[in-house]
DNA sequence: ACCTGGTATCAGCGACTACA
DNA sequence: TGTAGTCGCTGATACCAGGT
């Protein structure tokens, strides 16, 4: 490798607790970005850590996602190349809140649920306060790392898993996860610093949407390669449900319902990519959009539906497709194993 | 048959520690 | 400085119940 493709790898991106991250599998997917790939688009980017990868290979880097906090993460390290949080912001997250009447909506939907009194009035004050930080970048930083911090507190990084508190007074699990107990502000200050040095400028325009991909291909010039890592049917792949808390927290939703045991938002944005029944004519649809990309990388698993001969079938009409497997030699252990499946990647190339 | 909401799980990785 | 032992942390999960 060329020192212009490594020279921004002491960066480090701060390490995803979510399902399905890809960061894991950064390089394995990098060797196949071909030469002369300048522009690159990450439709579904989630954790961000595969734009990330991008970033730091000097690409310019479009990133997307339809939920919004992972778009602030899009907006606090993809495109943001010098802002970062100090001291005195810090003084202004943490003092206390600026209209307790206006920020209470954690406090009022998720005290005894997810949270104890004390920490559910914290992330309503810290809340009120993210708009006197000076720019959208540090408020966007502000966001993704106290969402990260709330995400420890849950199994599985899941807010459909109600268990919280229950495990928050149980010795063994305090044990085996000691952010149960530990004030958001202790695990918030702990990961600052981690967010700070993961800033850098790799002198591209580099851009985060919050959309959905099939709103947003067409609009989009000039990119040499697209990174699809769509959501994977069959299991339950209903990022809103797992993740409506964040999504909640950041938006701050005055004119929605909460509904069910776990105080989901309601209504749920419109993806198209997590029902069996609609996957497969989106995912038509968007291939059939992304036709002025010469390159498409596909990231997929062999457990999903559509299957892969059917995601091979759908993009046939348009790229060569080459199908990549890495397989998984030791999973983590456990039910929540894939121990023994394959990571897959289609690699998609102009005929 | 499919969708949605909820609970339960334990083996392995890797960071850390103790000891030589 | 090397290594064996310890232990914290995690999971595109597995499973079940109930609704449409």
């Amino acid at each position: 490798m060329l020192f212009e493709d490594t020279k921004y790898f002491d960066y480090k991106f701060p390490e995803p607790q979510y399902l399905g991250a890809k960061y894991i599998h950064r390089g394995w997917i990098a060797q196949f970005i071909p030469e002369r790939t300048n522009v690159v688009l990450d439709a579904f980017s989630g954790s961000q850590s595969i734009a990330y990868m991008f970033k730091q290979l000097g690409k310019k880097v479009i990133t997307n996602d339809f939920l919004n906090f992972n778009n602030l993460i899009g907006k606090a390290l993809i495109e943001n190349s010098s802002n970062k949080l100090d001291s005195s912001d810090i003084e202004l997250l943490f003092s206390e809140n600026s209209d307790p009447s206006k920020y209470n909506l954690m406090s009022e939907l998720y005290t005894g649920l997810f949270f104890c009194d004390e920490e559910s009035s914290f992330i309503d004050s810290f809340r009120s306060n993210v708009h006197k930080l000076s720019n959208p970048y540090k408020q966007a930083l502000a966001l993704s790392i106290m969402c990260r911090s709330m995400t420890r507190k849950v199994t599985m990084g899941h807010f459909a898993h109600t268990q919280a508190l229950v495990y928050a007074s149980d010795p063994t699990r305090i044990k085996r996860n000691r952010s149960l107990i530990r004030p958001l502000k202790n695990i918030f200050l702990d990961l600052l610093p981690e967010y700070n040095a993961a800033v850098f400028n790799n002198l591209k325009d580099n851009i985060s949407y919050n959309k959905n991909i099939l709103d947003l291909l067409p609009t989009l010039e000039d990119v040499d390669l697209v990174y699809f890592d769509p959501p994977y049917c069959n299991s339950h792949a209903d990022y809103q449900s797992f993740y409506h808390l964040l999504e909640t927290y950041v938006e701050y939703w005055k004119d929605k319902q909460f509904v069910n045991g776990i105080k989901r938002y309601e209504p749920k944005r419109y993806s198209g990519f997590d029902k069996n029944s609609e996957a497969i004519s989106n995912l038509q649809l968007m291939f059939k959009q992304a036709h002025h990309i010469p390159t498409w990388l596909v990231s997929y698993n062999d457990r999903s539906f559509p299957d892969i001969e059917t995601m091979v079938d759908l993009i046939s009409p348009y790229r060569n497709v080459k199908v990549e497997r890495k397989v998984y030699n030791s999973g983590r252990g456990g039910k929540g194993s894939v121990a023994g499946s394959s990571e897959i990647l289609l690699v998609c190339t102009m005929k």
